[in-house]
DNA sequence: TTGCTTAGTGTAAATACAACACTTTCAAAA
DNA sequence: TTTTGAAAGTGTTGTATTTACACTAAGCAA
């Protein structure tokens, strides 16, 4: 084909998720293998994705991806951006994956990659024969995956670093009912540098957006830390006045 | 076709591009419209855009858009996200614009959206009977655009607010010697607010990334302004210690 | 009862931000 | 030549925010 020629095949599109979770320690990432055999191949990891449909937006893509991986729904989702290098398909395994997905095999792959932070507790992967098992990883043992989805994933966290100094995001990675130390552990792993505790709980509990419980730890061989719980109402409240910064 | 079925056919995949300009007073949006045949319907202005070629990545796209309407090359770009509803053709002129780009009449079309920063007298459009004629068009002036071009305009205007309070890219909207009271102006015109002239000063100069040049307006009715041009070596260094905080 | 571990709390110094008014310099008009 | 208009340029002070820092409280286990 003549170079900048326009393409006579419309590339595939299809949505990757970055799917992050915290337990409590640190970020772990939500992937896939393709199947069970375990040839070399095989082992590369991938972003959960799929083709998107004729019929549905980008967003409800995404969604549906998640949905359909995990169970979970209506969850925070943003969109990172569109990635696809022409030449992206460069390991031996990326074919495999496009096969799997029923992709047009002639044509390059443009993937939007969204990201989005869950409850660990909601999705917990079974153990699994069956193809495109999920597995939780944490950040700092991911290996190399397929296709760009390593530098997908950077963008990710990159993207999550700077969001969440703005918004109080970070509720979606924790449990209902969650303590300060918890939420600041959360914040240490995102942000990558340790905090200080009086000034870190000073500024939360300034923003007016927990309510703390009745209930406290239980079981625990120190002083028993309480609960709170994410206020919504308050948070949308505070945003509407024009609320803009979080930072640590 | 089945609900929620695969595509068969693969989407058209394009970009546009939201090319803004400063005329020392105000933001302008460099828009087309597709033919001087001044029909209703075609007096519809677009985002210039074009399908991506088979083998160049997103980003080439982008740039050779921009390249190809403007001679402008090697200017900041961002990406700023997909976009494309598949009810997204919805205006009599859509088809049309369609049509201009030879893209597949059946399959919907998704777009990567970029945005870009130039200065106005680098690209001055010639009065043309050609097709595909591009104008400046101010920000508060622009009327309903083609696709969802209104949404992507906006969305970009959104991300350059955000934007530019971390990062000076702001001077890639200058001429390379400006004044302060013109950056200051550009700073509001984006923000959309004014700001303290003796603050805005002190915080630019403190950050100590623009040169005094000795030249000064000449011509003016009133005491002349002295020239500055921004010093990108010693913003690279700023930039290396950390500094993420230009907010006014 | 002692020891270990994490929860929970206040203050003071340094820094950043916000508000505010007058003098200077040029060109044009009187 | 003098006056006028218009924007450039310049410091200070009060307020709010950020940072740094160390001890007591409460539970469990040994």
């Amino acid at each position: 084909m003549k170079k900048n020629e326009l393409h006579k095949t419309n590339p595939n599109v299809s949505v990757d998720s970055v799917i992050l979770g915290f337990d409590f320690n640190q970020l772990n990432v939500l992937l896939i293998n393709r199947d069970s055999h375990q040839n070399e191949e095989d082992k590369i990891l991938a972003l959960p994705g799929n083709l998107i449909y004729d019929n549905e937006d980008l967003d409800m893509a995404a969604n549906r991806v998640l949905r359909e991986l995990t169970g979970i729904k209506d969850i925070y989702l943003d969109q990172i951006g569109a990635f696809g290098n022409p030449d992206r398909i460069s390991k031996k395994s990326d074919r495999k994956w496009l096969e799997s997905i029923r992709a047009h095999p002639d044509a390059r792959v443009i993937t939007i990659a969204y990201y989005t932070l869950v409850k660990m507790e909601d999705f917990v992967p079974q153990p699994s024969s069956f193809a495109k098992s999920a597995i939780w990883v944490p950040l700092n043992k991911v290996e190399e995956l397929a296709f760009d989805h390593s530098e997908i994933l950077e963008s990710a966290v990159a993207r999550l670093r700077k969001k969440i100094i703005i918004h109080p995001i970070g509720f979606n990675l924790l449990p209902n009912k969650f303590t300060l130390s918890q939420l600041q552990k959360l914040y240490e792993s995102i942000l990558g540098r340790v905090l200080d505790k009086r000034n870190f709980r000073r500024k939360v509990l300034k923003l007016a957006i927990l309510t703390q419980l009745k209930e406290k730890e239980t079981g625990v061989t120190h002083k028993p830390a309480s609960y709170y719980k994410f206020n919504k109402v308050k948070y949308e409240a505070l945003v509407k006045t024009g609320f803009d910064n979080f930072a640590f």
